[in-house]
DNA sequence: ACCTGAACACCGTTCAAGT
DNA sequence: ACCTGAACACCGTTCAAGT
């Protein structure tokens, strides 16, 4: 009887990949990229550390799996048939959502830029360009070229977010941001002074869609 | 006497952040990310682990200081009075070319944004991007498309060569990727396997210049 | 086949003790 | 003021032993 009540403390099914990745995501969501450790992993499945490594290889096939399994979502419920230049910009909006919810998949996107999300997102905006008309041999360079754009915001946003934890912290952090730039020596940062008052109220999403069309544009002029 | 040899082992001067930060890079350009600890740092400068903590802060502002001594050169060598367009490429190539010679620089760039080694990028593009007359209201979106165009493609390079520690593996990592993208399901990655081909024969320098070249010239059509 | 958890080989960082 | 190096509190990963 009170071995039954301690039953419940246990894990009901058999462990799985996915069952894993579905445990990874919660720590990460919760306590950030530094708090997903194989024994704090462990202790939430009920289980040793060691029998993770039955299902998966190791850390770096954890987190992106982890990456894959949120970046698939937004890749498969792109919109068919939509017009190509508004498609690109759902898919990078898509992608924008999920590193805004979950920081660390912006984070894992720019440290691992071979791993399978990646290539999911490459290939969704590589169609796009396709449809676009671009001729075949300026397609990998335009598609390359949103694709690392992407990425290079990815690791800024999951930079911001590991300086500071709670997300309710960001405008505090980018006023704190500013008000260092603010201070630096006039002759030597005129523009980063400039631009420090625009920081704080600045609008993550659309400083972001800003840069997907500026490319866009770019696309288009040169096709 | 004897002692006298012994002394030879020993370092001459004494310690300071600049001869640690040189040691630094020395041991990242030999052996890369990874081989940088504390321990080997000591090792190297023939000195106690503890020894290294009286003139650098943590492991984050030894890696902040060994970027921004790669980077300074780059922002300080650019060229003043240049037409903005051609200063802007200049700027980006040195970037891309310290990332080259030292792919850990793309690494440290694409993960901590906030160093003082991308406000130098940050500023040196803006300025140049004013230079070209984009209205203030837009500059600030301008500069950061090129700057986190910089940071996506400075974590790519980074990546691959931590996967491959030899510079001259690189085409033979690149064709190892082909050869995979091409055995993906041409109905799910119709784009990802047409670009394979030109995967391994690409060159990474003009690719990066040819994402400059369509920010810029979306910069100039929006303006 | 799958799980357990102690053990191994590392880390970054601290700090009492030296000079 | 600056340096030493053992000690602390962690890691990811392995592996003999269990079921």
């Amino acid at each position: 009887m009170t071995t039954k009540i301690q039953r419940t403390q246990r894990r009901v099914g058999a462990l799985s990949k996915q069952r894993i990745v579905e445990a990874a995501i919660e720590i990460l969501d919760a306590d950030g990229e530094s708090a997903l450790t194989f024994r704090a992993l462990a202790a939430r499945l009920a289980t040793g550390s060691g029998a993770i490594y039955w299902h998966v290889a190791d850390k770096h096939e954890l987190f992106a799996a982890a990456t894959d399994h949120l970046i698939a979502r937004v890749t498969s419920k792109a919109a068919r048939g939509a017009e190509p230049r508004q498609a690109i910009r759902a898919l990078a909006v898509g992608v924008f959502d999920a590193i805004d919810a979950h920081p660390w998949v912006g984070g894992q996107l720019s440290r691992d830029p071979w791993q399978y999300a990646v290539l999911r997102i490459l290939e969704g905006v590589g169609e796009h360009i396709q449809a676009l008309g671009v001729p075949e041999h300026a397609q990998f360079n335009a598609a390359t070229a949103l694709l690392s754009f992407i990425l290079g915001l990815a690791g800024q946003y999951a930079a911001g977010a590991r300086l500071f934890a709670r997300a309710t912290d960001r405008t505090a952090f980018l006023g704190a941001v500013a008000a260092q730039w603010a201070q630096l020596d006039p002759a030597q940062h005129p523009f980063v002074r400039q631009v420090a008052k625009q920081l704080p109220g600045h609008d993550d999403r659309e400083q972001f869609l800003a840069g997907i069309d500026l490319i866009l544009v770019g696309i288009e002029t040169v096709r």
